[in-house]
DNA sequence: CAGTGGTCTAGACCACCGA
DNA sequence: CGGTGGTCTAGACCACTGG
């Protein structure tokens, strides 16, 4: 007996949108208990499912909490929590309808440290690609690119021609991405960062520690410098 | 607390599973039609709700995209996209093990000027309550909270003991969260915050500006700003 | 034990797309 | 038009929680 079709919302969509507001309201308080499956049901007078995919949903917004055995409860929404998008910067530029260029300052095979080859789970100190790049939008610096590729993730790295094509671009393709960790912080550019991306020596820089991990290998740890000045990263959250 | 799956995977699982694997294993590449669901059903042996899940599900963590009347494909994997937690920075030291203190350098209504009136979506340049904190982690500062809040939505706001309630848990109770918005970028502090923070005035520093509106009204302004040296964010993502 | 959520089915109607 | 996804139902069995 499927009822109206509700063209405007679906029946689950109003089952969210009640339960939202009544936390958003402050009606219900974290840890409160949210009315249970089979009596949403009634209200809504829908069946389970369309119950049970509200409240999923909900749980995946991190709004509520649910047990098994035991109910479904308002989350404590003492976080604030945002998707944050780390995208090629190629793309991120060309979209602002800017123009974006990239110098090469390295591309090399190296032999790795003790220390890196730990860092990309190497059991050797064998080789691995080196690459540095000064990455422009519309010929200003915004990003100083310094990357270790471990050379079984994307054997044929050093083939790309890095004006044209991004580190992170080839990795993508070559290097399926399965797993990325990162961690953002402020310092200030070496001698050699800051003369490359023509800031200051004392401007604050963003610096942008990032593993990526492809199947079995870990593909490539990077260290992205963003000038202070020209560079945020903004995210917005609705509950 | 959810490490332990379920001896064997549910259904919906196994066909996620199975369009993870070839996605990330290159065999399905972006902009690849993924199988209908009537094909998934007949492979699987499931009915349509469970395949439907799995897609949709598939599709929330941003691996395929879905059209209506056409078919689902591979995502194009341009991006890394990542949950960003915000949190109450007591909470944050706390389950470090640590001791968060807090010190409050101002705590007063002021007239808004017009500028800040603006920002906090107020008609007129009324009176506006701005306070200023140093939180410390077992004794050295970590933040500098700048903030402005609206008292239409929290009218107590001052009455806070703000040594033991940090103003973010404050108004989290008082004005429930509906929507925030953020951005962070490098920066040095300025000379009063260089001295509260303890650190050097040319020690770069994260600043986030943060902005949280509740119902109707724009709940409250932030400046956080992080000493680089002591902070950082981090995240991950996982296919 | 009764109540909860976790999962699943075998249908169904609809809106939309492309040929 | 046939095929696609979007939604929904009215059942069902299960695992888990709590008293």
């Amino acid at each position: 007996m499927a009822s109206i079709p509700p063209r405007v919302l679906p029946a689950y969509g109003k089952v969210k949108a009640f339960i939202k507001k009544r936390i958003s309201t402050g009606i219900w308080k974290p840890g409160d208990s949210v009315p249970s499956e089979s009596v949403l049901m009634v209200q809504f007078g829908v069946s389970r499912m369309t119950v049970n995919r509200a409240l999923r949903e909900l749980m995946g917004e991190g709004l509520v909490t649910r047990v098994q055995g035991s109910g479904t409860f308002v989350a404590e929404l003492h976080r604030i929590s945002s998707t944050l998008s780390i995208r090629d910067i190629h793309e991120v530029v060309v979209e602002r309808g800017h123009i974006h260029t990239a110098r090469v300052l390295l591309a090399a095979a190296e032999n790795a440290s003790a220390d890196l080859a730990r860092t990309l789970g190497l059991s050797s100190g064998g080789p691995v690609f080196h690459t540095i790049l000064i990455h422009l939008e519309n010929g200003v610096p915004i990003q100083y690119e310094d990357r270790y590729v471990n050379p079984a993730a994307a054997p044929r790295y050093l083939e790309t021609d890095f004006t044209r094509i991004t580190p992170t671009h080839h990795l993508l393709e070559e290097a399926p991405l399965t797993e990325a960790s990162y961690s953002i912080e402020a310092c200030l550019p070496s001698a050699l960062e800051a003369k490359h991306l023509e800031i200051k020596s004392g401007e604050a820089c963003l610096a942008m520690m990032r593993r990526t991990v492809s199947g079995a290998n870990i593909a490539s740890v990077a260290r992205l410098v963003y000038p202070g000045s020209r560079y945020s990263f903004a995210g917005k959250f609705q509950a």
